[in-house]
DNA sequence: GGGCTGGTGGCAT
DNA sequence: TTCCAATGCCACCAGCCC
């Protein structure tokens, strides 16, 4: 698996958002910023401070004041514009559904209620509180690595990323409302004596392999989401291990792997134990940092615990979610049970299911090490692209990218995906699934570009091709493909169609070729559009597609 | 009409 | 001036087949 996956996660995994308790708020008398208050709702307010603000452990900050920054330093940006576009959307949906609310309140629900009455019993029957689950999560993790080699960054504000974008921060830049996934310059106006370090892969896996090879050590199937969490089951752990660990309860084999955890790393780790997932990892949460928290196997216990938590804690309840339960006036996990007939009546059957199970406390407990891919992909943003020639480039330095993590990985897939970021932030995902197996950079570049085409034109800040329907690579040919030269390039297909588009014969191509020029700046690029390898600078080859696409718009092509 | 598959959009980490 | 990258899952819809 490509490790480069695991740390991207983590940019978003790491929502370790709780603080010590000394921290305050720093804030400087003469540069107070007075809540803004313009006419734009505070939801949008509260959507620009970005994921998992709602979470707990900012008692101690100000977000009035965080929110009111990160909303002026986003005003006028075509990014804003987006996400006001967003939110509107979700208040649509809030009204609408607000509506049908208000019908459903005015009914007698009395049936639904017995209904879902019968589908606690249900879930209670099949409560498993036989398992003991842990899920460990590191503490600050890229930006803790870093103080290990720079250990003056433990008293200055400093996170881990770039100007666009920070991926953690260690506990003195949260206090001023600084973290993960917050862009560069927005934290920079929250903080400006913040220092940005930029990432470091090598060291983050070299520290994840001894974390790892600590949790092997208790559970050889530990499931790691990311390079500095996981899921690990504690209940084969035995007797006798426990006993040489010098630790009986699970609450004491998971401090004694918190402890080694730090004399093999320096690193300070914080864990969750409960009879399953979704408490585990809820509970990893509580105690931040360097702390633990169990939830007894207990069936009281449990219901206690879910009771009194925000329905944001639940994994899976995002910024949104949140929003529209908010709206019918679910903010705890006992707002569920209080309005379980509402709820049934207005979410669909999955995410009801999923609600009310998360209000009884009951997740997986399945603990597995490896799961298989299910998609393969990369994507780069860039400075705006509109030049049909420039997307064509792109598409193509994309396609070789993901052909070589195909071939790395020993894979093909059918099914290729494009995902568009419009200047306007605006994203399209498209996709088509091939009736046969593909692998190649040509392969993947001819169906992403004939996908991009349909789009045009288009403005383009950031680039995806995404890879799915995935299968193993049976031969070495079809490893060497990519490598090999570029046209034609069939072998992965086999004994599957032709993929070349129907080009009529007396369609007059070579215009161009047969042109003089230099020589030097020339290079070979492949036209998506009729398939044809041409000899052309970017100006002759911009022209060329252009020439295409004119053909593609009065039928004579594709 | 129900199940299956594929495509798109959205939400989540 | 500047808002990442990779992946999974689900809802909803349309088209097809039996």
């Amino acid at each position: 698996m490509s490790s480069q996956v695991i740390e991207e996660q983590d940019l978003f995994l790491d929502d370790d958002t709780n603080f010590p308790e000394q921290t305050s708020f720093w804030w400087p008398a003469e540069t107070t910023t007075k809540p803004v208050n313009d006419g734009v709702i505070d939801s949008l307010r509260t959507q620009l401070a970005g994921p998992s603000t709602g979470k707990a452990g900012l008692a101690n900050i100000d977000k009035e004041k965080v929110n009111a920054i990160i909303y002026e330093a986003s005003k006028g940006s075509a990014y804003f514009e987006n996400e006001r576009r967003k939110d509107k959307t979700v208040t649509k949906r809030i009204e609408t559904m607000l509506i049908e609310a208000s019908k459903v309140r005015e009914m007698d629900l009395s049936m639904e209620t017995r209904i879902v009455d019968g589908m606690i019993r249900e879930f209670e029957e099949s409560r498993d509180l036989s398992q003991t689950i842990c899920h460990v999560d590191m503490d600050a993790f890229y930006a803790s690595v870093e103080e290990l080699d720079a250990p003056e960054w433990k008293n200055k504000p400093m996170a881990v990323g770039s100007n666009a974008m920070l991926s953690t921060s260690n506990y003195i830049a949260r206090t001023f409302g600084v973290r993960s996934a917050m862009p560069g310059f927005i934290a920079l106006k929250l903080c400006p004596d913040l220092c940005i370090l930029p990432h470091n892969f090598k060291k983050y896996q070299a520290a994840s392999d001894k974390v790892r090879a600590v949790f092997a050590k208790y559970d050889p199937d530990f499931s790691p989401m990311s390079l500095d969490e996981a899921y690990l089951n504690l209940t084969k752990v035995s007797l006798k291990e426990r006993l040489e660990t010098n630790s009986m309860t699970a609450s004491e084999l998971v401090q004694t792997i918190r402890e080694e955890i730090f004399q093999s790393t320096q690193l300070t780790a914080s864990a969750g134990i409960g009879p399953n997932k979704l408490l585990a990892k809820i509970c990893s949460d509580f105690q931040k940092p360097n702390g633990q928290f169990e939830v007894s196997n207990d069936r009281e216990a449990v219901q206690k615990f879910m009771a009194a938590l925000p329905i944001r804690k639940i994994f899976g309840v995002g910024r949104v979610t949140e929003r529209v339960l908010d709206s019918l006036g679910v903010k705890m996990c006992s707002d569920i049970y209080a309005h379980r007939a509402l709820l049934y009546k207005l979410l669909s059957p999955i995410s009801f299911k999923f609600m009310l199970r998360s209000y009884l406390g009951l997740g997986s407990t399945v603990v597995k090490a490896e799961t298989t891919r299910k998609s393969i992909s990369v994507e780069r943003t860039f400075d705006a692209l509109s030049a049909v020639g420039d997307l064509i480039l792109k598409v193509e330095e994309l396609a070789v990218l993901l052909a070589k993590d195909l071939a790395d990985a020993g894979i093909k897939g059918k099914t290729i995906g494009i995902k568009l970021k419009l200047s306007s932030f605006e994203l399209r995902v498209r996709s088509k699934t091939m009736p046969f197996y593909i692998s190649s950079a040509e392969d993947i570049a001819r169906i992403a570009g004939e996908l991009l085409f349909k789009e045009m034109p288009v403005s383009l800040r950031l680039m995806g091709i995404r890879m799915s329907s995935l299968q193993p690579l049976v031969n070495e040919n079809g490893l060497k493909k990519y490598f090999s030269a570029k046209i034609p390039n069939k072998q992965s297909i086999e004994d599957e169609e032709d993929m070349t588009p129907y080009i009529p014969e007396d369609y007059p191509m070579e215009a161009e070729l047969s042109e003089e020029g230099d020589i030097e700046n020339k290079s070979s690029l492949t036209c998506p559009i009729c398939n044809r390898c041409l000899q052309l600078d970017n100006l002759e080859f911009n022209q060329h597609v252009d020439g295409c696409l004119s053909k593609i718009e009065v039928g004579l092509l594709l």
